[in-house]
DNA sequence: TAATTAAATGAACGTACATTCAATTAATTG
DNA sequence: CAATTAATTGAATGTACGTTCATTTAATTA
């Protein structure tokens, strides 16, 4: 039987995760219908469901993957060096996290956008690991209080700002602008030693 | 004839604005039917068109009002002391963004997060209003560059910055918290002092 | 190759969607 | 109060949705 050159394939699991995170990305779970994967992936919806048996399923699929990673990579990067001075420790995590996340926008925005579109206990499970990832932050600011680097009233309130801030880069940054992604780092990494009393320069 | 109690009303422009934005930033706008909202008011699905011609329109809408009302609240702020020194202007900027964001959470996360639910010429006239209310900042943190006051690199990357750091306060302030608004408040303006390299303390 | 398992199809199910509209009810005006 | 205008209803239109399933096709194993 003759098909459309090049739409049809198989539904592998990694192609219907490649093309649900851009569809999501651009138009949000609840506007993207699993007809609209199918035709992507190039296969009839139904076939869909041999991966997933909810479109749920697939959302959290990809939150949960989303963030598994983000936690394992950044405990490789800390294992090279465990005892890093504060100051040290938090453009380590900075740098870190700039990196990760502008590579990733499509996953770092549906992780944190399709929350409401969980159940309650896939919501939890999310949540879970994404405090996760605030507390390695939340941690080595408060070791800076502890050792005197930072002058900062409230851990918490602090690595919230921060998050917030190198995140947001994801909402502008566009590859081939005006600057450079080094250049942009720096930028960032500077305010965030500032922010929290620490200039290096 | 009888319906009822409490939930006939009429759907006058201003119910329809209040639950419509309650249900789109709990549910995003896609999830949302006119059913939902028509149940919300009390009204008939067919009577919420004698206020907008679609669905669309009345996110719109929404998204306008809001952006309108930030500039024209930003605007008063501003008319009482026009010459301010650039430190003391981004204090005050600081401080009347998270005080106007924090009270305004279900319009702020709509008008961030359902851009994507706008057509292109919808979408431009939005991002016209928000580039405004981005620009102010972006003039302070210039000014401030050129009095020497503030020593960045970029003015639109540390605007940018700084607008992310400050705005994702509505991602985790919930009132009755461990901390006051004011103390919160605080917090950030000494973030945002440092970050561009002119400390208060 | 034959037997078995896995994957994909194509059509269908019931449901919910945005929107329309003639008819009805309410509000306003002369 | 009568005439007129505006707002709302209730039902209907056609479309698209998530999901299911008997059947066909492909891949794997013996």
């Amino acid at each position: 039987m003759a098909r459309l050159a090049g739409s049809n394939g198989k539904a592998t699991a990694k192609a219907i995760h490649k093309h649900s995170l851009e569809l999501i990305a651009r138009h949000g779970f609840a506007a993207v219908s699993m007809r609209m994967i199918a035709d992507a992936v190039g296969v009839q919806p139904g076939a869909l469901y041999q991966y997933h048996p909810t479109k749920q399923a697939l959302l959290l699929d990809i939150m949960q993957k989303h963030l598994e990673a983000l936690l394992k990579a950044w405990a490789k990067e800390k294992e090279s060096e465990t005892e890093l001075p504060a100051i040290e420790a938090l453009e380590r995590f900075a740098r870190f996290h700039i990196r990760y996340n502008i590579k990733r926008p499509d996953e770092v925005f549906i992780a944190y956008m399709e929350l409401r579109s969980l159940e309650p206990e896939e919501f939890k499970l999310i949540e879970e690991l994404r405090r996760q990832y605030e507390d390695e932050l939340k941690t080595i600011i408060a070791n800076g209080i502890k050792e005197n680097s930072f002058k900062v009233e409230d851990a918490h309130v602090t690595a919230m700002a921060t998050l917030a801030m190198l995140t947001g880069i994801n909402t502008w940054y566009r590859t081939g602008g005006r600057l450079s992604q080094k250049k942009i780092e720096d930028i960032y990494v500077n305010m965030v030693l500032r922010s929290v009393g620490c200039a290096k320069d």
